[in-house]
RNA sequence: CGCGGGGUGGAGCAGUUCGGUAGCUCGCUGGGCUCAUAACCCAGAGGUCGCAAGUUCAAAUCUUGCCCCCGCAA
């Protein structure tokens, strides 16, 4: 089976390593966005998919639109069938005519919840306890395709939204081996999507940006959620400070909303509820710290109410 | 040359404007106290003040150059 697999950003790249390794499988080529400029320096940087397939030697196409030029390219590959993880750009019908038994697409939810660029980000901030990811044909609407298969996995109490899409990349990757063989050779029983459709645009910095009036569950939630990008933050004195997990303490009540004191071991903070602990913080300027630390280090005895 | 913050004992910070060899909240080690505790008391160890050169009787502090870390924006 000859396969072209489009994707970009780390979580695409356990399923190209499991693609690649598996014997029945051969990756003619792989499409990703072209190098982007990183960090304060702007380092041209080529994607991570992009990296993984140089180190396997596998041919690499970079573009950030797929143009008809590129569609013939794609054409001329000889591939049976195509795979789609977070490439970041839409597929037009021309290319996806190109491949002879389609675009199968691996997406981080349970279709038909949390369509779009940011499925288990939008989950976890809603407080989903079960996330997924489900394989389906790609077809010209966002995520609408329909589905092949599915897998699910519990939220731990100690996940983020990087935990979390990390692990799925992983154990999700088989999924899509299974749901591509079973498209290439005819046995594959695609099923419409059935349920109520939600949908999970990326997040917006704003997105991280802690509410404290919101009960001290939802504020944990976007927490995690928005950890590690956007990152949570909320601000003080006129600054950003960027907050780690959140736990929720149900035992301390009576602090106002943004309202952050430190008793004992712990540094807690009002919510519209009852309190939240917080773990580790980060300062703009500084790197990443315990949030006692930080505490300790604000010397002055002024009230700390974050906004 | 996109904007900005910062490098001081193990952690987080103050001190830098007006130069005089270092302090705070913790942690750590030893001892004490308490039925107990987020506690309290006593003692102690631990610092090339990012690096280099310069000015000076004297530099964490002034001058110059360099290195490193990070936030925002892309």
């Amino acid at each position: 089976m000859k396969i072209l697999y489009a994707g970009t950003p780390s979580v695409a790249v356990p399923s190209l390593v499991h693609l690649a390794e598996r014997p029945d499988v051969e990756v003619v080529a792989v499409l990703t966005r072209t190098d982007a400029p990183v960090g304060r320096k702007k380092v041209l940087t080529p994607s991570p998919v992009a990296e993984e397939a140089d180190r396997r030697g596998i041919p690499v196409l970079k573009a950030n639109r797929v143009d008809a030029e590129l569609t013939e390219r794609i054409r001329g590959l000889g591939a049976d069938v195509a795979a789609v993880v977070a490439y970041g750009a839409l597929i037009p019908q021309a290319a996806l005519d190109a491949v002879p038994h389609g675009w199968i697409n691996l997406h981080f939810s349970l279709l038909p919840q949390w369509r779009g660029a940011a499925p288990v980000q939008r989950a976890l901030m809603a407080g989903d306890t079960v996330v997924g990811a489900s394989t389906f044909l790609l077809e010209a609407g966002l995520d609408t395709g329909p589905v092949l298969g599915t897998m699910t996995d519990e939220v731990r109490p100690d996940d983020t939204a990087g935990t979390v899409l990390e692990r799925l990349s992983r154990t999700a990757a088989p999924l899509l081996a299974d749901s591509l063989r079973a498209v290439a050779d005819g046995s594959a029983r695609p099923a419409p999507q059935q349920g109520d459709v939600t949908h999970a645009p990326k997040l917006t910095a704003e997105d991280g940006r802690v509410r404290w009036t919101e009960p001290a569950v939802a504020v944990a939630h976007r927490v995690r959620g928005a950890t590690p990008e956007p990152g949570a933050w909320t601000r003080l004195d006129d600054r950003r400070l960027k907050l780690e997990r959140v736990v929720p303490r149900p035992d301390v009540r009576g602090l106002a909303p943004g309202r952050c004191v430190l008793r004992g071991d712990a540094v807690l903070v009002g919510t519209g509820s009852y309190a939240v602990q917080l773990t580790r913080v980060q300062p703009s300027g500084k790197t990443t710290m315990e949030a006692t630390a930080w505490a300790r280090g604000r010397s002055t005895e002024d009230e700390v109410v974050f906004q």
